[in-house]
DNA sequence: TGTACATCAGTGAACGCGCGTTCACTGATGTAC
DNA sequence: TGTACATCAGTGAACGCGCGTTCACTGATGTAC
């Protein structure tokens, strides 16, 4: 026989086996888990508590504890995770092409897409204080950049091929990743607003910046 | 003989005349001083709470709701206020030149220079949830467009003199947008990156964006 | 083969906190008679 | 000129909420003898 149909008790915890012995740290992955599903699926920081993920996982609040040292490690480690998400689809999409310009476009266009994807955690990682975070964020500042010095080699590359106008390439990384960010967390922050046909958009902001990297000043 | 030295009792509510008769409104004022205050100086939008603007004027909690309806609408009047600051920051800045591309870039610059002044309000008005925010935010949304709109203006006065690629202005503006927020957010996100020299920055940044805009695509 | 014991994954109740908001009130002040 | 009264700026105490975190505990399970 299967088990009696239960009436769902609003806030009743999920039935959740104890691991066995030696297996604790099974729970250290579900927590991850649920605290990047309720972050994608509430769409708010906010709405990641410890209360609320232990909820989620069938757990109660003091679990967490068990494998987290308090909730800023646990949300740095959700971010460090997306971190590298970031840098992986960059590098596929860079990959992509063979020609250097073509592939610092393509670049571009997946960090785009990748904020679209995954709003919530694209405010995480680029658009909230840094204050809120503890002291090993250098951990996390050196995934981030990672993807940034990947950006920089690319950029590199296009230098060395000659397609590109001399410069720091520092300076224009930086300039490319202003321009990227800035049309993506606008794009999160003011959904209401009438924006141009998305594809557009990011073609006529891509656009500018190659061609503006390209062309020699007059 | 002036009053005796008071020693401060930490937390002890600073004295403030109850307003006379017909001046209820004064608080009114006092409390949005008091709230943009708090927000300049703790440079953070969660210290604005009710109570902490309470004591800050000097009165009780309950004594705000005399004025606003909620937090809400205190924190949005707080917006407002700054909204229009931005606008006549940029208008000023663009009149000190005629020529209409050197007017774009200034307008550019005085926009940068905005959010490095006040981190905290720009990280309000651009980015934080719009849905943190009532539904009359459509008259913030006026304010917003009203500085957009003078800002897609001055792309017409571009266009129409030739100096820059025909293309739709309203696209223009929005990458030029994205362009100075995404420095200018990147900034203030991320102070601890290690970032060129600033005026470098914005240098480079607009440069590319007027190259980018100027010159004809191969 | 049976049993005492150590281990360890998790629980339950409580802590103190700051928050937005409500409600019944107080007490100074101007005004009408 | 004196007094009753309406007005109105503000108060004081309390509400219920969700939060992060702590602390003493429980009870299943593997292991040593």
């Amino acid at each position: 026989m299967t088990e009696p149909a239960k009436t769902t008790v609003p806030g009743a915890r999920q039935h959740r086996r104890r691991a066995p012995r030696g297996q604790g740290e099974k729970l250290r992955d579900e927590i991850l888990a649920a605290a990047e599903r309720l972050l994608v699926k509430t769409g708010d920081q906010e709405e990641v508590s410890i209360r609320a993920v232990a909820e989620a996982v069938g757990v109660t609040p003091p679990s967490i504890y068990l494998h987290f040292a308090d909730k800023t490690e646990l949300i740095f480690e959700v971010c460090e995770k997306h971190f590298q998400e970031l840098d992986r689809v960059m590098e596929e999409a860079a990959a992509r092409s063979k020609d250097p310009l073509e592939s610092l476009w393509l670049r571009g266009r997946a960090y785009v897409q990748f904020g679209l994807d995954h709003p919530e955690e694209y405010r995480i990682l680029f658009m909230t204080k840094p204050a809120a975070t503890p002291e090993d964020w250098t951990n996390a500042r050196v995934m981030e950049s990672a993807s940034f010095y990947h950006l920089v080699q690319a950029v590199q590359v296009c230098l060395d091929a000659g397609v590109i106008r001399p410069a720091d390439p520092m300076l224009i990384a930086f300039g490319l990743w202003a321009a990227v960010h800035g049309l993506t967390s606008l794009l999160i922050t003011k959904p209401a607003f009438p924006w141009p046909d998305l594809d557009v958009m990011i073609g006529h902001i891509l656009t500018v910046q190659v061609v503006g990297l390209v062309e020699r000043t007059t």
